[in-house]
DNA sequence: GAGCAAAGCAAGTAACCACTTACACACACT
DNA sequence: AGTGTGTGTAAGTGGTTACTTGCTTTGCTC
């Protein structure tokens, strides 16, 4: 494996585990398997290595909703299951660069830096729900995706830190939201009689 | 005022700035107007300091939600808009209390330490609009207080780290996710034709 | 085998960190 | 006047930080 790519690889592992101050040249040398000088020969400097590093790790492909809804019960679960494991797996760094904006805001830019934000993709998706007429028109999408995004942000960031409080499984919680949140938009397949046209309508196609 | 008052207060302000590694003992001391020498010898260690000034900065009064339910969308506007401020206030310092867990869990216990945590609060009223037969039976009232407290969580946190995300105000946002909690709990009294006859029956029983 | 780029080792730089020692000053109580 | 108590200044402790210099070793190409 070439040693540029293990001291980035290094470098982020350091950094979502000690943050910038902790992530010292030692230590993420001593992680990649080479000598500190060379560090420093490849990258310049500290900040210059940082940089790289955090550009390439937080280059996570973005999952898509479908075109043309046809199962949102499905097509939600599957896209939120999605959504949670991925910010579940760098929670780490991404704790470490969230309390470094205000300091490092050169660097946490490019960890930042999605062109379209996930949540975008789910307004886009209610958007045509709601075409279809599946979804109350009554809604704000935006509104309605930044919340079932940001419960499921929650849930990556701090189910680990304070388990006490979550007495039911991470499982449990997404099927749960999903839920919630079709029936928030007026879309609720699963929901007790005269639950609405929309979700008959979703049940038939 | 105290000079041990003093110094608690600038710990807690500069490590909401800077972090545990950031919040060195000369830029608390400066912060606070006395000599470095005089922290140490009121507080022994760094350590010590910041164990009592993170203990002191997180004892905030929880907003509690009425034990009889009885106007749910304007108590739980309030309620919602209260637990924003609180948490959008300690923001900086939230934000270092979760990238420092897994360094210095000793040190984050205590501003963690909710003995009962305000989604126990929420759950508790979802509860009794159960028992009223204002919301829906079949919701698990945790997996729905989760869901609102979440997303309120994550406007706090991220709303002012990445702005051009958000094309709507903190208002429009809480109310919104209030109307949809309440849509989606079966509880929502103010909910335009069509979208309510699930809610129109919950409310006639 | 010669040449060369990239890696390593040993050592050292200036700055900063938490923390200590020694000593002077100012105020309260008696 | 004396006696603490708490604060300040000055200086310095040993350790760590990012980063550098000088020199040697490795491994590959020709």
């Amino acid at each position: 494996m070439d040693i540029r790519e293990r001291l980035l690889e290094a470098a982020a592992q350091v950094y979502a585990e000690a943050g910038y101050r902790g992530a010292t040249t030692r230590r993420i040398a001593q992680q990649a398997g080479v000598s500190e000088i060379t560090l420093f020969r490849q990258f310049g400097s500290k900040e210059a290595l940082m940089l790289e590093a955090l550009t390439a790790a937080s280059r996570t492909a973005v999952l898509a909703l479908p075109d043309v809804p046809t199962d949102p019960v499905r097509e939600l679960a599957e896209w939120s299951r999605g959504r949670f494991e991925t910010l579940f797996r760098i929670r780490s760094l991404l704790r470490k660069v969230m309390s470094e904006v205000e300091e490092h805001p050169e660097i946490t830019n490019c960890a930042k830096s999605y062109p379209r934000h996930p949540v975008n993709f789910l307004e886009q998706y209610v958007r045509r729900l709601q075409e279809r007429g599946w979804a109350a028109g009554d809604i704000d999408p935006r509104v309605a995706a930044a919340m079932l995004v940001g419960a499921i942000f929650t849930e990556a960031m701090v189910r680990d830190m304070i388990p006490e409080v979550y007495s039911y499984g991470i499982e449990e919680a997404l099927d749960g939201y999903v839920r919630l949140f079709l029936r928030a938009i007026g879309c609720d397949a699963g929901a007790p009689a005269g639950a609405g046209a929309a979700a008959a309508a979703v049940r038939e196609t």
